[in-house]
DNA sequence: GCAAACAAACCGAACGATCGGTATCTTTAG
DNA sequence: CTAAAGATACCGATCGTTCGGTTTGTTTGC
Protein backbone atom coordinates (compact mmCIF):
# COMPACT_ATOMS: atom_id res chain seq x y z
CA UNK A 1 0.00 0.00 0.00
CA UNK A 2 2.51 2.54 0.99
CA UNK A 3 5.99 2.37 -0.35
CA UNK A 4 8.04 5.17 1.99
CA UNK A 5 10.81 2.69 1.30
CA UNK A 6 11.14 3.94 -2.14
CA UNK A 7 11.42 7.66 -1.05
CA UNK A 8 14.34 9.28 1.01
CA UNK A 9 13.42 9.60 4.76
CA UNK A 10 12.40 12.57 6.17
CA UNK A 11 11.12 11.61 9.32
CA UNK A 12 10.60 15.47 10.26
CA UNK A 13 8.60 15.73 7.36
CA UNK A 14 6.74 12.77 7.84
CA UNK A 15 6.32 13.97 11.85
CA UNK A 16 4.91 17.39 10.69
CA UNK A 17 2.33 15.50 8.26
CA UNK A 18 1.09 13.55 11.33
CA UNK A 19 0.34 16.35 13.48
CA UNK A 20 -1.57 18.35 10.63
CA UNK A 21 -3.46 15.34 9.01
CA UNK A 22 -4.28 14.68 12.17
CA UNK A 23 -5.41 18.20 13.79
CA UNK A 24 -6.92 18.46 10.06
CA UNK A 25 -9.51 15.59 10.80
CA UNK A 26 -10.38 16.69 14.30
CA UNK A 27 -11.35 19.68 12.48
CA UNK A 28 -13.57 18.11 9.74
CA UNK A 29 -14.74 14.73 11.21
CA UNK A 30 -14.48 15.41 14.76
CA UNK A 31 -12.26 14.06 17.50
CA UNK A 32 -13.45 10.44 17.08
CA UNK A 33 -12.22 10.04 13.42
CA UNK A 34 -8.89 11.07 14.52
CA UNK A 35 -7.91 7.16 14.14
CA UNK A 36 -4.21 6.20 13.86
CA UNK A 37 -4.90 4.55 10.98
CA UNK A 38 -6.74 7.24 9.28
CA UNK A 39 -3.82 10.04 10.57
CA UNK A 40 -1.27 7.38 8.83
CA UNK A 41 -3.78 7.08 5.48
CA UNK A 42 -3.64 10.21 5.02
CA UNK A 43 0.61 10.73 5.74
CA UNK A 44 0.94 8.08 3.42
CA UNK A 45 2.55 5.82 5.91
CA UNK A 46 1.50 3.07 7.68
CA UNK A 47 0.31 2.33 11.20
CA UNK A 48 3.30 1.25 12.53
CA UNK A 49 4.91 4.34 11.35
CA UNK A 50 2.93 6.46 13.08
CA UNK A 51 3.24 4.52 16.52
CA UNK A 52 7.20 4.72 15.67
CA UNK A 53 6.89 8.47 15.86
CA UNK A 54 4.59 8.25 18.40
CA UNK A 55 4.46 5.69 21.19
CA UNK A 56 0.86 6.20 21.84
CA UNK A 57 -2.30 7.77 20.64
CA UNK A 58 -2.12 10.26 23.41
CA UNK A 59 1.05 11.18 22.48
CA UNK A 60 0.15 11.94 19.15
CA UNK A 61 -3.28 14.12 20.65
CA UNK A 62 -0.71 15.73 23.04
CA UNK A 63 2.18 16.36 20.29
CA UNK A 64 -0.75 17.96 18.12
CA UNK A 65 -2.32 20.32 20.57
CA UNK A 66 1.31 21.35 22.00
CA UNK A 67 2.12 22.56 18.34
CA UNK A 68 -0.89 24.89 18.30
CA UNK A 69 -0.90 26.51 21.46
CA UNK A 70 2.73 27.21 20.87
CA UNK A 71 1.83 28.09 17.64
CA UNK A 72 -0.93 30.17 18.78
CA UNK A 73 1.45 31.33 21.47
CA UNK A 74 3.89 32.82 18.79
CA UNK A 75 1.28 34.91 17.14
CA UNK A 76 0.16 36.50 20.02
CA UNK A 77 3.45 37.47 21.16
CA UNK A 78 3.91 39.10 17.25
CA UNK A 79 0.31 41.08 17.60
CA UNK A 80 1.16 42.52 21.02
CA UNK A 81 5.02 43.51 20.07
CA UNK A 82 3.36 45.82 17.09
CA UNK A 83 0.66 47.31 19.74
CA UNK A 84 1.88 50.51 20.71
CA UNK A 85 -0.67 50.89 23.37
CA UNK A 86 0.28 48.76 26.30
CA UNK A 87 -3.42 48.89 28.23
CA UNK A 88 -5.01 45.63 27.17
CA UNK A 89 -2.70 44.81 24.35
CA UNK A 90 -2.95 40.95 25.74
CA UNK A 91 -6.64 40.98 25.30
CA UNK A 92 -6.75 43.07 21.75
CA UNK A 93 -4.26 40.01 20.46
CA UNK A 94 -6.53 37.20 21.97
CA UNK A 95 -9.31 39.26 19.31
CA UNK A 96 -7.69 39.47 16.47
CA UNK A 97 -5.92 35.98 16.60
CA UNK A 98 -9.59 34.53 17.44
CA UNK A 99 -11.41 36.74 14.99
CA UNK A 100 -9.13 36.93 12.05
CA UNK A 101 -9.23 34.27 9.48
CA UNK A 102 -7.06 35.39 6.97
CA UNK A 103 -3.64 35.92 9.22
CA UNK A 104 -2.64 32.06 7.71
CA UNK A 105 -4.64 29.47 5.26
CA UNK A 106 -5.22 27.16 7.68
CA UNK A 107 -7.83 28.44 10.35
CA UNK A 108 -7.76 24.65 11.37
CA UNK A 109 -5.41 25.34 14.39
CA UNK A 110 -8.19 27.63 16.24
CA UNK A 111 -10.19 25.22 15.57
CA UNK A 112 -8.73 22.00 16.60
CA UNK A 113 -7.64 23.64 19.27
CA UNK A 114 -11.41 24.00 20.79
CA UNK A 115 -11.79 20.13 19.37
CA UNK A 116 -9.27 19.03 21.06
CA UNK A 117 -9.64 20.17 24.22
CA UNK A 118 -13.06 20.33 24.46
CA UNK A 119 -12.90 16.59 23.86
CA UNK A 120 -10.37 15.52 26.03
CA UNK A 121 -10.23 16.46 29.45
CA UNK A 122 -6.41 15.75 29.73
CA UNK A 123 -5.79 18.39 27.15
CA UNK A 124 -8.39 20.89 28.88
CA UNK A 125 -6.05 21.20 31.84
CA UNK A 126 -3.03 21.64 30.03
CA UNK A 127 -4.60 24.57 28.22
CA UNK A 128 -6.33 25.76 31.69
CA UNK A 129 -2.52 25.75 33.18
CA UNK A 130 -1.35 27.61 30.25
CA UNK A 131 -3.67 30.59 30.08
CA UNK A 132 -4.16 31.36 33.47
CA UNK A 133 -0.17 31.63 33.53
CA UNK A 134 -0.67 33.88 30.62
CA UNK A 135 -3.36 35.99 32.62
CA UNK A 136 -0.96 35.82 35.37
CA UNK A 137 1.66 37.41 33.20
CA UNK A 138 -0.59 40.48 31.63
CA UNK A 139 -2.53 40.98 34.98
CA UNK A 140 -1.33 44.57 35.38
CA UNK A 141 -2.35 45.29 31.78
CA UNK A 142 -5.32 43.03 31.38
CA UNK A 143 -6.67 42.38 34.78
CA UNK A 144 -9.79 44.13 34.63
CA UNK A 145 -13.30 42.85 34.43
CA UNK A 146 -14.18 44.52 31.62
CA UNK A 147 -11.15 43.18 29.63
CA UNK A 148 -12.13 39.65 30.42
CA UNK A 149 -15.69 40.12 29.49
CA UNK A 150 -14.32 40.83 26.09
CA UNK A 151 -11.78 37.82 25.83
CA UNK A 152 -14.91 36.25 26.98
CA UNK A 153 -17.17 37.35 23.85
CA UNK A 154 -14.04 36.50 21.78
CA UNK A 155 -14.50 32.72 22.68
CA UNK A 156 -18.14 32.69 22.57
CA UNK A 157 -17.51 34.33 19.04
CA UNK A 158 -14.61 31.46 18.41
CA UNK A 159 -17.50 28.69 20.09
CA UNK A 160 -20.13 29.93 17.55
CA UNK A 161 -17.94 30.11 14.20
CA UNK A 162 -16.79 26.85 15.29
CA UNK A 163 -20.48 25.33 15.04
CA UNK A 164 -21.02 26.57 12.46
CA UNK A 165 -23.10 29.30 13.25
CA UNK A 166 -24.05 32.42 10.22
CA UNK A 167 -22.70 35.78 11.28
CA UNK A 168 -23.04 38.06 8.74
CA UNK A 169 -22.05 41.25 11.49
CA UNK A 170 -18.50 39.48 11.91
CA UNK A 171 -16.60 42.50 11.25
CA UNK A 172 -18.71 44.89 13.28
CA UNK A 173 -18.14 43.07 16.34
CA UNK A 174 -15.01 42.52 15.86
CA UNK A 175 -14.39 46.38 15.99
CA UNK A 176 -17.33 46.64 18.80
CA UNK A 177 -14.61 44.90 20.72
CA UNK A 178 -11.31 46.28 19.79
CA UNK A 179 -12.74 49.50 20.68
CA UNK A 180 -13.71 48.35 23.79
CA UNK A 181 -9.99 47.26 25.00
CA UNK A 182 -8.63 50.60 24.89
CA UNK A 183 -8.78 52.81 27.80
CA UNK A 184 -12.51 54.60 28.26
CA UNK A 185 -10.61 57.78 28.55
CA UNK A 186 -8.36 57.62 25.66
CA UNK A 187 -10.63 56.02 22.93
CA UNK A 188 -8.88 54.71 19.22
CA UNK A 189 -10.07 54.42 16.30
CA UNK A 190 -10.08 50.97 14.95
CA UNK A 191 -8.28 49.83 11.69
CA UNK B 1 -25.90 -8.91 37.44
CA UNK B 2 -28.43 -6.12 37.37
CA UNK B 3 -31.90 -7.98 38.68
CA UNK B 4 -34.25 -5.43 37.55
CA UNK B 5 -36.81 -8.14 36.95
CA UNK B 6 -37.24 -8.47 40.45
CA UNK B 7 -38.35 -4.67 40.76
CA UNK B 8 -41.33 -3.27 39.99
CA UNK B 9 -41.65 -1.58 36.82
CA UNK B 10 -41.31 1.99 35.83
CA UNK B 11 -40.01 2.33 32.69
CA UNK B 12 -40.54 6.05 32.61
CA UNK B 13 -38.01 6.14 35.59
CA UNK B 14 -36.47 4.10 33.54
CA UNK B 15 -35.52 6.11 30.85
CA UNK B 16 -35.01 9.51 32.78
CA UNK B 17 -32.80 7.32 34.27
CA UNK B 18 -30.90 6.45 31.29
CA UNK B 19 -31.00 10.13 29.78
CA UNK B 20 -29.66 11.43 33.06
CA UNK B 21 -26.76 9.08 33.14
CA UNK B 22 -26.04 9.78 29.90
CA UNK B 23 -25.41 12.99 30.30
CA UNK B 24 -23.84 13.22 33.28
CA UNK B 25 -21.40 10.47 31.38
CA UNK B 26 -20.86 12.74 29.30
CA UNK B 27 -20.04 16.03 31.28
CA UNK B 28 -17.58 14.06 33.69
CA UNK B 29 -15.79 11.84 31.40
CA UNK B 30 -16.31 12.97 28.10
CA UNK B 31 -18.37 11.91 24.96
CA UNK B 32 -16.31 9.32 24.16
CA UNK B 33 -17.03 7.55 27.54
CA UNK B 34 -21.05 7.79 27.00
CA UNK B 35 -21.20 4.22 25.68
CA UNK B 36 -24.08 2.02 25.97
CA UNK B 37 -23.12 -0.58 28.04
CA UNK B 38 -21.75 2.18 30.60
CA UNK B 39 -25.12 4.19 30.28
CA UNK B 40 -26.82 0.66 30.77
CA UNK B 41 -24.57 -0.15 34.20
CA UNK B 42 -25.43 3.24 35.55
CA UNK B 43 -28.91 3.11 35.57
CA UNK B 44 -28.57 -0.59 37.04
CA UNK B 45 -29.96 -2.14 33.96
CA UNK B 46 -28.81 -4.82 31.11
CA UNK B 47 -27.60 -3.39 27.23
CA UNK B 48 -30.49 -5.13 25.90
CA UNK B 49 -32.97 -2.85 28.23
CA UNK B 50 -31.24 0.42 26.75
CA UNK B 51 -31.62 -0.69 23.36
CA UNK B 52 -35.57 -1.24 24.33
CA UNK B 53 -35.78 2.32 24.86
CA UNK B 54 -33.62 3.82 22.02
CA UNK B 55 -33.21 1.66 19.32
CA UNK B 56 -29.85 2.97 18.80
CA UNK B 57 -27.28 5.19 20.03
CA UNK B 58 -27.69 7.95 18.09
CA UNK B 59 -31.20 8.16 18.97
CA UNK B 60 -30.35 7.98 22.92
CA UNK B 61 -27.74 10.83 22.28
CA UNK B 62 -30.38 12.94 20.48
CA UNK B 63 -32.92 12.11 23.28
CA UNK B 64 -30.37 13.52 25.91
CA UNK B 65 -29.94 16.33 23.42
CA UNK B 66 -33.43 17.07 23.33
CA UNK B 67 -34.52 17.21 26.84
CA UNK B 68 -32.00 19.20 27.73
CA UNK B 69 -32.59 22.04 25.12
CA UNK B 70 -36.44 21.88 25.93
CA UNK B 71 -35.84 22.30 29.68
CA UNK B 72 -33.53 25.33 29.01
CA UNK B 73 -36.26 26.60 26.38
CA UNK B 74 -38.32 26.18 29.61
CA UNK B 75 -36.30 27.77 32.21
CA UNK B 76 -35.25 30.60 29.29
CA UNK B 77 -38.86 31.20 29.05
CA UNK B 78 -39.79 31.44 32.56
CA UNK B 79 -37.11 34.23 33.31
CA UNK B 80 -38.45 36.19 30.42
CA UNK B 81 -41.78 36.16 31.93
CA UNK B 82 -41.06 37.47 35.18
CA UNK B 83 -38.60 40.56 33.23
CA UNK B 84 -40.77 43.52 33.22
CA UNK B 85 -38.29 45.57 30.90
CA UNK B 86 -39.08 43.93 26.92
CA UNK B 87 -35.47 45.54 25.56
CA UNK B 88 -32.97 42.82 26.30
CA UNK B 89 -34.73 40.13 27.79
CA UNK B 90 -33.82 37.52 25.76
CA UNK B 91 -30.16 38.24 26.22
CA UNK B 92 -30.73 38.93 30.06
CA UNK B 93 -32.27 35.22 30.68
CA UNK B 94 -29.57 34.21 28.46
CA UNK B 95 -27.15 35.46 30.84
CA UNK B 96 -29.16 33.99 33.65
CA UNK B 97 -29.53 30.49 32.69
CA UNK B 98 -25.94 30.45 31.82
CA UNK B 99 -24.47 32.03 34.87
CA UNK B 100 -26.77 31.18 37.74
CA UNK B 101 -25.77 27.42 38.69
CA UNK B 102 -27.98 27.40 42.12
CA UNK B 103 -31.00 27.40 39.64
CA UNK B 104 -31.24 23.47 39.71
CA UNK B 105 -28.60 21.12 41.17
CA UNK B 106 -27.72 19.78 38.20
CA UNK B 107 -25.60 22.24 35.98
CA UNK B 108 -24.44 19.30 34.41
CA UNK B 109 -27.88 20.35 32.12
CA UNK B 110 -25.71 23.43 30.40
CA UNK B 111 -22.22 21.50 30.54
CA UNK B 112 -23.34 18.37 28.39
CA UNK B 113 -25.46 20.63 26.09
CA UNK B 114 -21.78 22.01 25.33
CA UNK B 115 -20.26 18.52 25.71
CA UNK B 116 -22.59 16.61 23.31
CA UNK B 117 -23.29 19.69 20.81
CA UNK B 118 -19.04 20.31 20.40
CA UNK B 119 -18.53 16.64 19.98
CA UNK B 120 -21.47 15.93 17.47
CA UNK B 121 -21.71 17.66 14.31
CA UNK B 122 -25.53 16.20 13.82
CA UNK B 123 -26.59 17.86 16.77
CA UNK B 124 -24.23 21.23 16.22
CA UNK B 125 -26.69 21.39 13.42
CA UNK B 126 -29.79 20.68 15.16
CA UNK B 127 -28.94 23.55 18.06
CA UNK B 128 -27.61 26.40 15.58
CA UNK B 129 -31.22 25.97 13.90
CA UNK B 130 -32.92 26.28 17.38
CA UNK B 131 -31.09 29.19 18.40
CA UNK B 132 -31.58 31.20 15.05
CA UNK B 133 -34.90 30.52 15.59
CA UNK B 134 -34.72 31.93 18.96
CA UNK B 135 -32.69 34.97 18.06
CA UNK B 136 -35.09 35.81 15.21
CA UNK B 137 -38.32 35.45 17.30
CA UNK B 138 -36.49 38.32 19.50
CA UNK B 139 -35.10 40.37 17.08
CA UNK B 140 -36.62 43.29 17.73
CA UNK B 141 -35.42 43.29 21.61
CA UNK B 142 -32.16 41.56 21.20
CA UNK B 143 -31.23 42.01 17.51
CA UNK B 144 -28.46 45.02 18.61
CA UNK B 145 -24.70 43.79 18.43
CA UNK B 146 -24.22 44.87 21.61
CA UNK B 147 -27.09 42.32 23.10
CA UNK B 148 -24.82 39.59 21.16
CA UNK B 149 -21.49 40.07 22.56
CA UNK B 150 -23.59 39.86 26.07
CA UNK B 151 -24.83 37.05 25.03
CA UNK B 152 -21.63 36.04 23.06
CA UNK B 153 -19.54 36.45 26.60
CA UNK B 154 -21.71 34.25 28.62
CA UNK B 155 -20.93 31.65 26.06
CA UNK B 156 -17.54 32.41 26.36
CA UNK B 157 -17.81 31.81 30.55
CA UNK B 158 -19.68 29.32 29.74
CA UNK B 159 -17.05 27.16 28.03
CA UNK B 160 -14.79 28.59 30.40
CA UNK B 161 -16.81 27.09 33.43
CA UNK B 162 -16.92 23.70 31.83
CA UNK B 163 -13.35 23.37 31.31
CA UNK B 164 -12.87 23.57 34.77
CA UNK B 165 -11.09 27.39 34.70
CA UNK B 166 -11.81 29.32 38.15
CA UNK B 167 -13.36 32.35 38.18
CA UNK B 168 -13.46 34.31 41.37
CA UNK B 169 -15.27 37.03 39.88
CA UNK B 170 -18.00 35.67 38.80
CA UNK B 171 -20.68 37.42 40.58
CA UNK B 172 -19.00 40.48 39.13
CA UNK B 173 -18.59 39.50 35.54
CA UNK B 174 -22.76 38.55 36.14
CA UNK B 175 -24.14 41.84 37.14
CA UNK B 176 -21.69 43.61 34.64
CA UNK B 177 -23.31 41.58 32.06
CA UNK B 178 -26.72 42.01 33.29
CA UNK B 179 -26.57 45.64 33.59
CA UNK B 180 -25.47 45.73 29.82
CA UNK B 181 -28.27 44.04 28.61
CA UNK B 182 -30.40 47.26 29.64
CA UNK B 183 -30.88 50.37 27.53
CA UNK B 184 -28.06 52.63 27.84
CA UNK B 185 -29.94 56.00 28.36
CA UNK B 186 -32.41 54.09 30.96
CA UNK B 187 -29.69 52.10 33.33
CA UNK B 188 -30.75 49.79 35.95
CA UNK B 189 -29.60 48.31 39.46
CA UNK B 190 -29.13 44.63 39.17
CA UNK B 191 -30.03 42.42 41.62
C1' DG C 1 37.53 3.95 0.32
C1' DC C 2 34.88 0.33 1.41
C1' DA C 3 32.46 -2.94 3.61
C1' DA C 4 30.90 -4.49 8.05
C1' DA C 5 28.17 -3.01 12.11
C1' DC C 6 24.88 -0.54 14.01
C1' DA C 7 20.86 2.58 14.43
C1' DA C 8 16.82 4.81 12.78
C1' DA C 9 12.62 4.66 9.95
C1' DC C 10 9.02 2.05 8.55
C1' DC C 11 6.14 -2.02 7.26
C1' DG C 12 2.50 -5.39 7.97
C1' DA C 13 0.26 -8.80 10.38
C1' DA C 14 -1.78 -10.09 14.42
C1' DC C 15 -3.74 -9.56 19.28
C1' DG C 16 -6.99 -8.38 22.73
C1' DA C 17 -10.42 -5.36 24.04
C1' DT C 18 -14.52 -2.84 23.19
C1' DC C 19 -18.35 -1.06 20.90
C1' DG C 20 -22.86 -0.84 18.46
C1' DG C 21 -26.20 -3.77 17.10
C1' DT C 22 -29.24 -8.17 16.61
C1' DA C 23 -31.68 -12.15 17.93
C1' DT C 24 -33.81 -14.77 21.32
C1' DC C 25 -35.47 -15.85 25.67
C1' DT C 26 -37.67 -14.72 30.39
C1' DT C 27 -40.28 -11.99 33.53
C1' DT C 28 -43.72 -8.77 34.84
C1' DA C 29 -47.98 -5.80 34.42
C1' DG C 30 -52.54 -5.31 33.02
C1' DC D 1 -53.07 -14.32 27.71
C1' DT D 2 -50.63 -10.71 25.64
C1' DA D 3 -47.56 -7.16 25.15
C1' DA D 4 -44.20 -4.40 27.20
C1' DA D 5 -39.75 -4.54 29.86
C1' DG D 6 -35.65 -6.39 30.34
C1' DA D 7 -31.89 -10.18 30.37
C1' DT D 8 -28.60 -12.97 27.98
C1' DA D 9 -25.81 -14.43 24.40
C1' DC D 10 -23.55 -13.44 20.42
C1' DC D 11 -21.81 -11.18 15.92
C1' DG D 12 -19.03 -8.20 13.03
C1' DA D 13 -16.36 -4.24 12.90
C1' DT D 14 -12.97 -1.26 14.64
C1' DC D 15 -9.56 0.52 17.50
C1' DG D 16 -5.14 0.89 20.07
C1' DT D 17 -1.19 -1.57 20.70
C1' DT D 18 2.52 -5.03 20.12
C1' DC D 19 6.10 -7.11 17.62
C1' DG D 20 9.16 -9.35 14.31
C1' DG D 21 11.01 -8.22 10.15
C1' DT D 22 12.74 -5.06 6.26
C1' DT D 23 14.68 -1.07 4.30
C1' DT D 24 17.45 3.05 4.54
C1' DG D 25 21.06 5.86 6.54
C1' DT D 26 25.23 6.61 9.28
C1' DT D 27 29.31 5.37 11.69
C1' DT D 28 33.38 2.74 12.29
C1' DG D 29 37.38 -0.42 11.51
C1' DC D 30 40.83 -1.53 8.43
Amino acid sequence: MTNAHRRKKQPELVRQSLLQHAAALAVEKGLHAVTIQAVANLAGVTKGGVMHHFATKRALLEAVFLDIRDSYNALLHELMAEDPEPYGAFTRAHVRTVMDAERDQDDNTKSSLAILTLGDAGLRALWNEWYTGKLAEYRDTDGSDALEIVRFAADGIWLASISGREMPNRQALRERLLRATYPPEHPRRVE
